[in-house]
DNA sequence: CGAACCTGTTATCTTATATGTAACATGTTA
DNA sequence: TAACATGTTACATATAAGATAACAGGTTCG
């Protein structure tokens, strides 16, 4: 996941939703698609994903998404964990078991990565979307003054 | 980079360096490719990048690689640096300009990401070359008896 | 009712990256 | 001098992300 922005993307999404009152009230996938420079397609399906994680809902048919919780309620690893691999860092897991190294490399790195991994998340659970529309919300203020 | 293990390797290699009593003492590209089940190519590449950092020392032609520091100064952090690319999340740089969402989002993300990052850098930080080389030696110790 | 929109899903293409592998210039050792 | 090493480059392959198109089905409103 080296180039990759999906978590930017659908974060871009919830934020969009979150404050819809700052954009013209049109929350078609076609309208966010504008707003990142995408096309709909790639909105629909990271959309398919937060829907799959509980953070929106929508209907067939109607351009009608809205948060299925409040903006303070959705953190940063919300979103990460329905978009993004669970693991930041990956094991090697073909290390040669005939090695003492090889063979018990893989369990201190487990552990290690482990670590890194807790204290990220931690950090993502106190950032909340009503952080980032905040931002935004303040972002556009001072860029209208 | 989702499926990428270079940041596992390149502890591999340092971790084989600094505990080479374990091993036969053969560090030659193709004795650690051996461990790794990986070829010397790619642990010639990695140590490159190591080098580079100033964590290992290495002269060409001769098969005696050496660690740069004690084990207990080099950090997880140090090899993060040294090989893998700086962020572990990226902001989607091409978001529409002309409206207030896309406008505002990136640098509501890259204080968000910041944040996260800072947390997994210290924590990285913490965990040295000494830790994951005693995990590795204690657990052969479990194993041979 | 029917035209015009929408969502949700799938498939294909292109591009970026990691890794495997080979090759080669050059240094070292015995 | 033969054998082996490093350091670097080039190329092939596999995986993943993103762009794009297509389409079945739902919704809205004239």
């Amino acid at each position: 996941m080296k180039y990759s922005h999906r978590l930017s993307d659908a974060v871009h999404i919830l934020t969009y939703i979150g404050a819809s009152e700052i954009v013209e009230d049109d929350l078609s996938s076609r309208a966010i698609a504008g707003s990142i420079n995408s096309n709909p397609s790639l909105v629909r399906r990271l959309m398919s994903s937060l829907k799959n994680a509980g953070l929106i809902t929508s209907e067939p048919g109607r351009a009608a998404v809205s948060l299925s919780k409040p903006t303070s309620d959705i953190t940063l690893l919300d979103v990460y964990k329905a978009i993004e691999e669970p693991d930041l860092f990956h094991v090697d897991e073909e290390t040669n078991q005939s090695c003492p190294i090889g063979a018990n490399i893989q369990s201190a790195l487990h552990k290690a990565y482990d670590e890194v991994q807790k204290q990220a998340e931690d950090e993502m659970d106190k950032i909340t979307l009503s952080d980032i529309v905040s931002d935004v919300v303040e972002g556009n203020k001072k860029a209208l003054s």
